[in-house]
DNA sequence: ATCTGTAAATTGAACGTTCATTCGGTTGCA
DNA sequence: TGCAACCGAATGAACGTTCAATTTACAGAT
């Protein structure tokens, strides 16, 4: 029972992301959530308060989805430079085999919904305190230079959203040389 | 007469971005832009053809804006990485004080009206273009590494779009060795 | 097994509001 | 006198939300 109820909403947000991406958050009414889930417009007021609601919720479910893809896969006991590369790569290799989440989380942070998550931020980990923390290990450790951390995040999760922009842009192709250009790029600018 | 017109509609351009950084584009309705302008609707009919329309005009205008705060102050005999120090500094700069149009590009980017907008990116220089140029420009001169300019631009352009929303956000105030920081981050990253 | 009562899940037509756009009329200037 | 600028009430479509009715799920009684 509990599974069906997780397996309709997963489902209403699946929906949700390809139709954000494809038309925006305004472009996109409940009426057409409802059809392309192939479910009654109440349905989803059954499960949701509101659209608000529904983009606020979809939105933890979303931060938890990257965050958990970046941040599992990271062995803790191996060489931080490795450890580095690998977060940065695996960030845009998210970015760019999920367009719709990642299409969704841009719009998401530059609308009025942003300041409307932040006290949740701050209760669930977001991907950008995980970074931070990642970021401060490595300054603990003397990896990386003891500068501004916010400065140095600003660096690292920028390069990797434009990066994945470019991707997906069509400009540049998601390689391993490519990948590993802009690793170099930051890895040089931050290390101690 | 030609400077009056261009006055009222600067008029109405410049409420526009108030009222979009404050509401984003579908929390602002005509009406309001109206109100907020001093004018009727009509006028603004008079002068755009749609509110799609309005909001490509405010496009183009807010990219003249950074494009020439950033470039015109560019002077092409310094040394090239004090040219590249300043046009990244520079960058931020216009970001942090001029919120409106930050705000209003980093919504437009992400959201489906940017799509209509990438054939006159390709006609009027659009502030990516003119970074890959200033890029390419340090590569033939043997100051920048030669590798893939968009990654380069990626690093240059995201590190600086983040570390704005950074000082936005009240993370990092906009002094001049966080700056300074960002700076060396990235040219140690891309210098040759 | 079958029946029954209840609560949860689901439905979608209907409602009221908001909003982009229109247009017939007015003003001001050349 | 004519034309461009300007006005704002009216229009009609779109959208978020509601809710009364219907279906489904299932625990306990028989």
């Amino acid at each position: 029972m509990n599974v069906q109820f997780t397996d309709k909403i997963e489902c209403i947000f699946k929906h949700t992301l390809a139709l954000i991406k494809e038309n925006g958050f305004h472009g996109t009414p409940m009426s057409m959530i409802a059809k392309s889930s192939d479910v009654a417009i109440g349905t989803i007021y059954h499960y949701f308060p509101s659209k608000e609601n529904l983009i606020l919720e979809l939105f933890t479910y979303c931060k938890k989805k990257i965050n958990s893809y970046i941040f599992d896969a990271i062995d803790p006991e191996l060489p931080y430079q490795k450890q580095f590369a690998m977060v940065l790569e695996r960030f845009c290799k998210f970015q760019v085999d999920n367009t719709d989440i990642f299409s969704f989380l841009e719009q998401f942070h530059n609308s009025p919904f942003n300041e409307l998550a932040h006290d949740k931020q701050k209760v669930g980990g977001c991907d950008e305190n995980n970074v931070i923390n990642f970021l401060l290990k490595g300054m603990e450790t003397n990896s990386l230079r003891k500068i501004d951390v916010h400065v140095m995040a600003s660096a690292f999760i920028g390069s990797a959203v434009t990066f994945s922009k470019s991707v997906l842009y069509g400009k540049v192709p998601l390689d391993r040389r490519h990948l590993e250009e802009l690793v170099e790029i930051i890895w040089n600018g931050v290390k101690q």
